[in-house]
DNA sequence: TGAAGCCATGGACGCCATCGACCTGCGCCT
DNA sequence: AGGCGCAGGTCGATGGCGTCCATGGCTTCA
């Protein structure tokens, strides 16, 4: 991990369809240079994976929420992440410090989806209460920021 | 935008970097239809970019934390969005429904980081409070969610 | 100082992206 | 009802690209 690889890292998180051609221009190395290079931080898990971005709308996901949830005392922890793990509506799930142990982004199509969702979370075995924040809007989402190099400064 | 479309979206979804001629074995076409298709779904603004997905800890953004600002009554909501907009650290920001306007998914590498970013906000005119939430793990982060016809149903 | 391993280079080859030409099915207008 | 026009598809060709291989230089360690 050295600077052609951060610089590497960060095309690619701009555009994920860049040939290695135009990768190894950008960087001044060789094609297969650059290939090598890549291919070694996908298998190392530098790279975890290339995603289209997607206008959540026009696919019939246009609700976005945020929801945080507060487990029983005495919970297991484990189960809980499983039965969260199986609900396709969570596009992303954390861990957090603080009461409410999870936080969720949820991504369904209509209000009452949303309602049912909440519904089947706090029927979960575990679940003491959630709290739901409706998204009015999307200002920008999953903008790349620039890596650092950990080895520097 | 059919069911072909939302196939291919679905596929660029779980694999950016599919070649055309890929895409279009999957799902029956020829690979200059596809390119034509994935071409107008660019237009048109459905599919916004093309992204790698990346282990942050190995680009020295280890730290993913969640914000909730409160704004001041009588805040210009745009004077408090383009300040935050040039904070890179940002990594999503949602307007939301409730007491905190906005909601922000920030990415720094270290605790102080998070501390001076924090307290940059708060010193932002318009904003009366915040509240931050630090994510002890991260289970899983932007999974796709199969697209669903609009039309349909 | 010598040896070994890693990595970039350059060439070769087969696949892919991409363009143009043609075809087909559907909607509309006369 | 028939013909025109368009949207969107396949097919074929070509130039560029991905990918593998052998070679050579650099660094590192004994």
């Amino acid at each position: 991990m050295d600077a052609i690889d951060l610089r590497l890292i960060d095309l690619l998180r701009d555009n994920a369809r860049s040939s290695y051609a135009e990768l190894a221009r950008q960087v001044g190395l060789s094609a297969p240079a650059v290939h090598e290079r890549v291919g070694k931080l996908e298998a190392a898990g530098t790279i975890r994976a290339y995603r289209a971005e997607v206008e959540h709308e026009a696919i019939g996901l246009g609700v976005t929420a945020l929801i945080g949830i507060v487990e029983d005392s005495g919970a297991d922890t484990d189960d809980v992440l499983s039965a969260l793990r199986v609900m396709p509506e969570i596009e992303s799930c954390y861990f957090m410090a603080g009461v409410e142990s999870y936080q969720l982004t949820v991504r369904v199509g209509t209000i009452a989806e949303l309602e049912q969702l909440i519904v089947r979370i706090n029927r979960t075995r575990g679940v003491a209460s959630t709290r739901t924040a409706i998204a009015l809007s999307t200002k920008w989402e999953n903008r790349p920021q620039p890596g650092l190099d950990p080895t520097a400064g």
